[in-house]
DNA sequence: TGTTAGCACTCTCATTACTTGAGTGCTAAT
DNA sequence: ATTAGCACTCAAGTAATGAGAGTGCTAACA
C-alpha cells in the first residue's frame, strides 16, 4: 500500500511524463505548486517507489519514468474511482443527430474519437449474427448476371453479384428466390448456413430443375463468410507521438494495422465494460509498447461490438477512459432506442 | 541529343541507382562488363551528362544520381519503345477467374499489383455516372425506418437507411417508390439529380400528400454524393524503401493517403494510356519526392477508371510500366466482354 | 526523527577533432 | 581520344571533451 506522500508523487510523475514524455527529476517535482518538499526528500520517496516497482530510471542518473506497474496502479486506484461522474456532451451531439445509418454512426464515432484524443481509434461493428433476414432479393442485370441483395432486420444490407449459369432459366431463378424468401425470413444470420443445408435444399430439389448448380452459385454469392466490420480512425495520429521516432516501430505498427484479422483479434474480449491493457500485458508482440483501452457497447445483455483506443503506454488514461465510457454508454442507449422502435 | 556512349552510361547509372539507391561512381561503372572504358574517361562523360542536367551529385565529391530530367529521358527514350512486346501472364490468371464481382476484381488487382512491385497501388473504380438505374427499392425495416436500395445496370448497389417521418404512411411510401421506379429506370446516375428535381417532383406532388417532407428524406438518403470508389494496396510497402528513413516523409505521406479526395484528385487525368509523372512534375507537394504512374482502363472510347502505382522517383520504371500496361489492357478486355454480355 | 543542504559521482547529449574511404577534376603522358 | 596519376573534397564513422541534469549519500538541522 502506498502512503499519501508516495501516491501524490507517483501521480505527479505520471501526469508530468504523460504530458512531456521526458523523465521526471526530483528538482522538477519539488518546484510544482502542489508539492512542498525539497528535492532531497522527494529523492527518498522516489527511491522507495522505484524499489516497489512503480517507476524506473532510463539510465543510472536519469529522472524517473512510470513503469507498467505504475500505470496500472494509476489506472486502477487513481482514475477508476473518478470515472462516471463527469458526463461528456460532445458525444451526445454526435449521436443525437438523426440516427440514419448505423454504419455511418460508427464510422463517424471512430473519427471523432481519434480527433479528440490524437490516438488511433478502432471500432468493431456490431455482431450481425443475431440479426435476422428481412428480405432476400435478386435483381437480374442481364441474361447472364444478377445481383443478390440481403436485407436484415437491423437495416444491414449485403450484396453480391454473380453470373447466372446458362442452364438456369429466369423462371427457375424466380422460383428459387421465392423459396428462399419464404423459408429464410426471420432466420438469424448465424443459423443461415444450417437452415439452408437442411430445409431449403430439399424444398428446392422438388421445385427447381437442376438445382444443384443454381444453389452452388447462390451460395458462393452469399453464405460463406460474414465479415466483421472494422472502422479505424486516425491511423496517422500516432506518428506525431515522440515514441514513434523509431522507424521500425512505425513499420511494424502499420503492418499490423493492415492485417484486419489481427486487429479484430486484438479487440475481441469477453469482458464487458472498460478494459485497460498496458504494454506487455497485451498478448500481441506488435503492440507491447502500446496501451489499448477497450469498451464494449451492447444491446441488453448481449454484447454487440467494441470501441477501442490505441496509443503509447504514456497515454492520457483519464481522458481516454472517461471518453470511451461516455461513448459506449451513448451507443448502447442509441442502440436500445433504435431496437425498441424496430420491435 | 545524346551520343551512344553518353546514353549507355546514363542508362547504367540509372539502372544501378534504381537497384542500389546509392550514388554511382566512375570506378564502379568502369567495372561493369558492358563498359570497356577507364574510370577517367567515364568521368569525362559524366561531367558532360551533368552539365546537360541528366545526372547530379549529392555533394561536391560524391558519385552521381539521376536527376528528374534523367529519369524523364530514360522513361521516354529508353523504356517506351520496348513496352508492349512482353506480355504478362500473371495478370491473365487474375482476371480469367470467374468475373463475379467487379469490386472484388479491382480490389484483388490492387493487391496483386502492390505485391508484385513493392510499391503502393491505387485504383480508381469505374465512373458510375454513366451507368443507369436498373431498380430502386425500399425495404421497410420497421414502422420508423427503411432501407433504400439502388441497383444499376452495371450491377452496382448503393444503399442507405433512413428514418420514416411520422407523417408519411406506408401506402404513401409505396406510391413514392412506384413513381420513382417508373421515372428513374434507365436514367443515368449523372442525370439523376436533375431528373428528380424537374420531372419527379411534379409527379409526386400530385399523388402524394405532404410530399415535400418525404422527398427531403429520400433525397438525403440517396442523391447527394456519389462517392468514387478507391482501392489502395500495399500502403506499407513504401516504408521498406530507404528513401523513407525520414520520419517526416512518412508522416506527410500517410497523412495524404488518409485524405481520399486528395488521392482521387491525384489520379484524375484526362489522358488515356500510360502517364508517368516524376517528382516535381507532379502538382501535389506531398508527393514531390515520388513518381506516379497512371494507366486508364476503359470501355470503348469512354474512360472508366484509373490504375496507378506510387513509388520513389528511384522506381523500377520498366517493370512497372510493363505491368500497368498489361493490367489496364486486361481490365479493358474484361470490361468489354462483360459489357457485351450485359448488352 | 524527519527534513534538507551540500557534494561527489554518473550518465546523456551535443560539440569538436580526427581518420578513412570513396569519388572527383585536372594535368600530363600515351 | 584515352588513360594514369595525383591533389583535393566531402560524408560518415569514431573518439575525446565538456556541460547539464539528475542521483545517492552524508552530515547538519529543527
Amino acid at each position: 500500500m502506498l502512503s499519501d506522500r508516495q501516491l501524490m508523487i507517483l501521480q505527479v510523475i505520471i501526469d508530468d511524463f504523460i504530458e512531456s514524455a521526458h523523465p521526471v527529476g526530483s528538482r522538477a517535482i519539488s518546484k510544482k505548486d502542489e508539492i512542498s518538499l525539497s528535492a532531497a526528500s522527494i529523492r527518498n520517496v522516489m527511491s522507495d517507489l522505484e524499489e516497489m516497482g512503480y517507476i524506473e530510471k532510463t539510465h543510472s542518473s536519469s529522472g524517473r519514468v512510470p513503469s507498467e506497474k505504475g500505470y496500472r496502479y494509476y489506472v486502477d486506484n487513481v482514475i477508476a474511482p473518478t470515472v462516471g461522474k463527469s458526463n461528456l456532451y460532445l458525444m451526445k451531439d454526435l449521436i443525437r443527430d438523426e440516427f440514419v445509418d448505423f454504419e455511418k454512426l460508427v464510422q463517424k464515432s471512430a473519427e471523432v474519437l481519434s480527433d479528440l484524443t490524437n490516438y488511433t481509434s478502432i471500432i468493431l461493428g456490431p455482431e450481425v449474427f443475431e440479426t435476422k433476414v428481412k428480405q432476400l432479393q435478386i435483381v437480374s442485370i442481364s441474361e447472364y448476371s444478377a445481383v443478390a441483395i440481403l436485407v436484415t432486420d437491423s437495416g444491414h444490407v449485403e450484396h453480391r453479384s454473380f453470373t447466372i449459369p446458362a442452364e438456369i432459366s429466369a423462371s427457375d431463378l424466380e422460383k428459387i428466390v421465392n423459396i428462399l424468401n419464404e423459408r429464410l425470413k426471420g432466420v438469424s444470420l448465424a443459423q443461415l448456413p444450417e437452415v439452408i443445408t437442411t430445409e431449403v435444399i430439399s424444398l428446392m430439389r422438388i421445385y427447381v430443375r437442376d438445382f444443384e448448380k443454381s444453389f452452388k452459385y447462390l451460395q458462393s454469392a452469399f453464405f460463406q463468410d460474414q465479415p466483421v466490420k472494422l472502422y479505424i480512425g486516425g491511423k496517422t495520429n500516432l506518428l506525431a507521438q515522440p515514441e514513434f521516432n523509431d522507424i521500425n516501430k512505425v513499420r511494424s505498427f502499420y503492418q499490423m494495422m493492415e492485417n484486419e484479422d489481427r486487429v479484430v483479434n486484438l479487440l475481441k474480449t469477453p469482458q464487458h465494460g472498460i478494459k485497460v491493457t498496458i504494454g506487455n500485458e497485451n498478448e500481441f508482440d506488435e503492440i507491447k509498447d502500446f496501451s489499448l483501452i477497450t469498451a464494449s457497447y451492447q444491446l441488453g445483455a448481449e454484447q454487440m461490438g467494441t470501441i477501442a483506443l490505441l496509443g503509447p503506454t504514456r497515454m492520457e488514461y483519464r481522458k481516454v477512459i472517461t471518453l470511451l465510457n461516455a461513448l459506449s454508454n451513448e451507443m448502447t442507449d442509441a442502440l436500445y432506442l433504435w431496437y425498441k422502435n424496430n420491435g
